[in-house]
DNA sequence: GTCTATACGCTGATAGAC
DNA sequence: GTCTATCAGCGTATAGAC
């Protein structure tokens, strides 16, 4: 397996080394907690380069954020063209951002797991990006369908997602030591059937109102 | 009515005056944009005390942090004294977070839409403090009171909590026009009984082997 | 115990050689 | 187009007066 060797240097284009150096420090300190001297120590890219290309730290980060997001518009398609319900599309949403929570880490962590707005403060948040919006679509044309129970977009989408979300939080914040993928079957079940236990209280539940 | 005039000055002590600066500058602008000079304008409190009391910074975030929970502790605390099943402490939970995130949106913002771990990194993540792993027995509680259906116990507290953070989350980010309030009834209904539509699709859900 | 003035280090950014 | 050496500004922290 000589292509295993180190000798080979790897052909990687400069830009991919920068962002792929930039996620991992974005991560792992924070993005004011990492220096342009940080990402060319990473990156083996020198400093004069990454001010070309990218125009400094932000634009960095910014880049990172677009392509990071096309990845996931892409994979939010991929979910829109195959054949199902548009339940099954949720469903299978989410399957892939747990699996790619367990595999991809860091990419989900930059996506789901960052305050954006604090070191791109021009940039929209990314529950409006293309990709979340698509997601809410998903649910609404569900709605319509008859797959999904009837209700405000967001509360709807918030509770079809939510759950999912804040999974995902809790398993990078190091609480959840299990895989995701082997909780997906059981959170499916909480999501679509709800939590009611055995006793039904529906009468008794608390409302904004009561104090 | 005299002590609407501004003649008297407030007789909030240094503490108080630093802390509520700084809750509103770190929202505002993200901890690492404030300087301590920029909380020394805003609080008017010199710079000199405010490293005197809180050794810097860190130490403000710190206790402010620490602060915050700590009501927050207290709101489940009482939650758990009154007299009521668990599944309505989980609601009640829920309403007092919705009316927090309209009447103390920056509570809320600094608790829960804050990466703590970069400017406090040897602390705890919050989901782990003792209000959270409060909010988590009351629904092991519930589940063993057969109120809850059973589950493994994160994924049932993400599927009770999840959608109402991910609603906090949204309103917080802009993307929700209307007060959470206004949500709670619609919400706590998807929460309890689910996402199903009128069509049943269970044995057609997808699973995360399946692709 | 409260404040002002100052120093030091770090980081973002650039200019100019190759 | 790529890199190295250097600069300027900001932000933390402190020392010392009141």
């Amino acid at each position: 397996m000589p292509y295993l060797t180190k000798s080979a240097p790897e052909p990687e284009p400069l830009d991919c080394r920068v962002l792929t150096a930039a996620l991992d420090l974005f991560v792992e300190h924070g993005f004011h907690n990492v220096s342009v001297h940080d990402v060319q120590k990473e990156s083996s890219v020198s400093i004069g380069s990454i001010y070309k290309h990218f125009g400094g730290k932000e634009g960095v980060a910014k880049a990172l954020y677009y392509h990071l997001i096309n990845e996931f518009e892409e994979m939010v398609n991929a979910v829109l063209e195959d054949e199902m319900t548009n339940r099954e599309r949720c469903n299978k949403i989410i399957a892939l951002l747990f699996e790619y929570s367990e595999t991809r880490r860091n990419i989900i962590s930059y996506m789901l797991h960052s305050k954006h707005r604090e070191f791109l403060p021009s940039e929209p948040p990314i529950c409006s990006s293309t990709p979340f919006i698509m997601m809410r679509d998903i649910v609404l044309q569900g709605i319509e369908a008859g797959e999904i129970r009837n209700g405000s977009p967001w509360v709807v989408a918030a509770s079809i997602f939510g759950g999912a979300i804040r999974l995902i939080h809790l398993r990078l914040d190091g609480l959840i030591d299990e895989p995701l993928t082997n909780l997906y079957d059981e959170h499916i079940n909480c999501m679509w059937q709800g939590m009611s236990g055995d006793i039904s209280l529906e009468s008794k539940d608390y409302k904004s109102s009561t104090n």
